[in-house]
DNA sequence: CAGGTTACTTACTGATCGGTAAGTTAATAA
DNA sequence: TTATTAACTTACCGATCAGTAAGTAACCTG
């Protein structure tokens, strides 16, 4: 029996995609109802319909609309790192990858991407595209500039990226997906710390003690 | 109209829980219909209540029935390696776990694992227990042995297994989300060997060239 | 202050799904 | 040979869900 807002009218399309979200990342795509992300969004279910022309297409927005949550803006670095040392450039991107899964809204994005991507290659495809698109080939591009300066050890650049985010990601799993208390145990700076002190030495070409 | 099989009765009870394996892995629990898993059986949805009490609890026979063949059995060489330098035995854990993930049936119950855990926080405490219970405690023991022994580093022995087994993780993620093709880059073995070559040597108190 | 548009709501529908009840037949026991 | 049981099937039901149709009040325009 309201079918107008009285007060300046909030933006109820970003409402219903911050809902969404976050239900989605909860419950998952499937076990998610339209009544879920309305109830949470405040409105109708049938007001869904009137932003989004279907539940998938909802999700989809979801997605791309806040894809570029999950990636951090290396590009607008990335060239200024080129020329300084591993030494110093790689503990850094070890800490912001760790520090950058630490935000509530990112982990959301990145719950719905592990939990609903292999089932619907769409939503891989998208971050495929981003993070072998554009993370990946600066990371490239720095390793093997690097690598030609003789400062790091000649590997395969994509290699050097999956031992450096692995680590980060299994223990997201370990804490998001099993459950198990890191900041009991291994915490996420702790973590990064650990990754650099153990990793970093035998990527370069002379390890410094 | 075939209420029952003329020839020797297979075990019914086994295709049902190998065809809902396949399927849970494949579609989620929530998209997956037990009209689904019947097909894949070879029975009618009905049939399953013969056999289940009910969905979840198929569900969860699958997980717990077949918990056992996710984790590499330890246990059982642990004592006899537990003397071995870490240069011998910390290649060949890398290694065993690495082609262990690469086991379709095993690949099936991680994927499960890893897409429904979030939203159902007991099959998160059955592989919980097993990873923090089971393994971990081995591998715990292993490096406190070789930390005393003076042969590795002293750092936190969870931090330890967290850095040999995400990049495998990670690795098993870019393929099997991302779809990234591995096999044109970084092939299991190749990330074994680089995980092998660039962690162990940051591990050792003696890293040999 | 009328008329139209925006931004919803209430009320409904058809399809699907988990689960049940009752029937049916092959194998087995008496 | 008959009765019983094991192992299913067919047929059905109530609940739930994505999506739709039609209504309605606030705001905007002239």
């Amino acid at each position: 029996m309201a079918p107008r807002p009285k007060n300046p009218p909030p933006d109820r399309r970003q409402d219903i995609l911050e809902a969404a979200l976050q239900i989605f990342a909860a419950k998952g795509y499937t076990a998610t109802t339209n009544a879920d992300i309305a109830r949470a969004a405040g409105v109708t279910a049938a007001a869904l319909y009137y932003y989004f022309p279907s539940k998938a297409d909802l999700f989809n927005a979801v997605l791309t609309e806040r894809k570029a949550m999950i990636m951090p803006n290396l590009a607008q670095v990335a060239d200024q790192l080129l020329e300084l040392p591993p030494d110093v450039v790689l503990p850094n991107v070890i800490r912001m990858m760790a520090g950058f899964l630490t935000d509530e809204r990112t982990l959301a994005i990145v719950r719905i991407v592990l939990t609903e991507a292999p089932r619907n290659p769409e939503i891989g495809a998208i971050y495929q595209s981003q993070v072998m698109g554009e993370v990946v080939p600066l990371l490239i591009k720095y390793f093997q500039h690097q690598m030609d300066l003789g400062r790091m050890k000649p590997m395969d650049p994509r290699l050097t990226a999956i031992l450096m985010v692995g680590p980060i990601i299994a223990g997201l799993i370990m804490r998001d997906v099993l459950k198990v208390d890191l900041a009991r145990g291994v915490a996420t700076e702790t973590l990064a710390q650990g990754i650099i002190d153990t990793l970093i030495p035998g990527m370069l070409v002379q390890p410094k003690e």
